[in-house]
DNA sequence: TTGTAGGCGTTATCAA
DNA sequence: TTGATAACGCCTACAA
């Protein structure tokens, strides 16, 4: 059966002080307080094995020391990286980190957004992919909390483009995707086929924007055919890879820019099922860096954009913008760089087999 | 600048009527109201944008709706699979996911356990491997700590063999490992390989537990030379790999059985840079069906124990422990089956190449 | 059916 | 330095 918790009241009956004086020693306050009082405090405190209600402290000083972290799913390798540093620097710093999986709903992130303002959150980092588009009423209303969350004096920061208005810290998607294809037109393609990720969420669009300058850059005409639908899914890959054998011989690609690593992951597998070899028939390259890329057979080449220090990075600048709460926060666009990783799935035009 | 929001004072003046009314309507209480209060209530609070403060509300019934997850490291196939089940259910129930990453640290696992004893979280779930050996300190103080949290009423759940006295849900890892040990051997198989997980972890004790039955069952004699040290990375499978080919050959494995799918993965490809080919020189196994199992080539053997559905059922049974908090917890340990996932990284004995 | 008031556990203000 | 005491926002006897 349950049984209760010493108060601060009980500790400070027993040390023979006031609450007031308990309270101030407990809480590590600069309050001066008397050695000696102080002593019997603690006495008393760890006596009665007392234990700070951090439910009470919060709502007095209106800071929960709570972070959520809105990701897709967080048992997909990308959100899982970027959750693990939020985490990481949320914990260093006394905060408490919730993991809101939205499923990439809006309806979810809405409910979990209502849910975070009702336990008055410190910082809300949003990870879940953003839309480019956006006209359905959850969004609207998604803008409308997310105003009233910053005016309570929460911080909010995003972690890829999106429509709300905050503080963003982003990966270099372009810059990443546009090396990744310089590099394949340097081995000697010039049919390089681009797997997208889901319809309208901006980090895929920004990828394709740098595959795009790449190729125009190069002087290399864009392919429609060339442009297969994804979805960010290892099955999204497999299929796409159903759509790719069946192009016509003088239409294939030598190489395929899948838009993130499962896609590649999926691409890969689904590209053997039907008798290709790897990278003999076609180079293939992923997005992301995902731990498994290293693994698999070819290694995958890929970008690396450090997830993890993106969810750090994200859950520092919620903790600045918390520190000077006063300021309004501007709604600045931080990037981290992005960096090639050069592996085996990707060979020269030349060493393909055909 | 930060802005107060609304209390229930407010919304109770707004719509003239008492708190007590107020209060009543929004926390969707049984208590009786007329419909006119609550139409004015509900219009009040609407106007007002009244958002309720869950802080108060916890600190007031004595429940926070907060269920933390103690993992290892979130980042984890393994682990994160878990916690997804748990963030599902206690979403569903209404409750928050806090994400705790222990890496597998005694100290910060105390620390957590500490925190969210401040917080009154209502439910935690162990899902960190737990030790088969305790006698460090930290131990200690975590069991001490266990039950006080228990005595608050808390819910306690563990995800593993664990020290502490908790009820218990738990994949069959006997059983599973016994089952997939015998496949091995009804290829065939006679040397097969173990290679375990860190040092007196429970889980993986258990698989070799499994292993070792099936073998002795089989009339296979047990060959310490066939037993090599991982710790469930895919590095620590890397380096089991580069003992395996410096065995003597006539001491040589037919097949290797990892004791879970990220060494298996880091055997894979260990094996592969000293010029192995897989499936054909040597039959690999693992142990936990992670998503990246069937998309690897070859495709992964390995047992599947749905640990969505161990983190679902955790939560569940942390929700029916709430449910009923007047009886103590008997610490029962619910097993959930594992199932043999048969792909294409082991062979007949038969079929390979030697 | 409604309202008053006390208390959940802290912190902070203000006197002493 | 210390100590009453009033909040923080909510729920819930208890009375009316």
């Amino acid at each position: 059966m349950p049984t209760q918790l010493p108060s601060i009241v009980d500790v400070a009956k027993k040390a023979g002080v006031s609450v007031a004086t308990a309270s101030r020693v407990m809480s590590s306050s600069t309050y001066p307080v008397s050695g000696t009082a102080r002593e019997k405090v603690l006495s008393a405190a760890r006596e009665l094995k007392y234990v700070p209600n951090s439910l009470a402290r919060s709502l007095k000083i209106q800071r929960s020391k709570l972070i959520a972290v809105l990701v897709g799913d967080n048992a997909d390798p990308y959100f899982a990286q970027v959750a693990r540093g939020v985490e990481e620097v949320a914990n260093a710093h006394g905060y408490l980190t919730i993991m809101c999986n939205t499923g990439r709903d809006p309806m979810r992130e809405l409910s979990y957004l209502q849910t975070l303002q009702d336990y008055r959150a410190d910082g809300i980092i949003f990870s879940s992919s953003g839309l480019s588009e956006i006209d359905y009423p959850e969004q609207v209303q998604i803008d409308e909390l997310v105003e009233k969350i910053q005016e309570r004096g929460a911080a909010i920061v995003t972690l890829s483009p999106h429509s709300i208005k905050a503080p963003s810290i982003q990966s270099d998607n372009i810059g990443g995707a546009y090396e990744l294809t310089a590099y394949l037109i340097s081995l000697g393609h010039r049919r390089i086929a681009f797997v997208t990720g889901p319809d309208k969420v901006a980090v895929s669009e920004q990828r394709q924007q740098g595959y795009t300058r790449a190729l125009t850059e190069a002087g290399i005409p864009l392919s429609p055919e060339l442009i297969i639908p994804g979805n960010f899914t290892q099955a999204g890959g497999e299929s796409a890879a159903s759509i790719l054998v069946q192009l016509p011989t003088e239409q294939r690609p030598s190489a395929v820019f899948a838009c993130n690593d499962e896609t590649a992951f999926g691409l890969m597998n689904g590209l053997r099922q039907h008798g290709w070899r790897l990278p003999e028939d076609i180079s293939i390259c992923g997005f992301g860096d995902i731990p498994m890329a290293r693994m698999v057979t070819p290694s995958l080449t890929t970008v690396s954009i450090s997830l993890r220090q993106l969810g750090q990075a994200g859950a520092q600048k919620v903790l600045s913008l918390l520190q000077n709460k006063q300021q309004e926060p501007e709604p600045t666009t931080e990037i981290l760089p992005a960096m090639l990783i050069k592996r085996n799935s990707t060979i020269p035009y030349s060493s393909h087999a055909n």
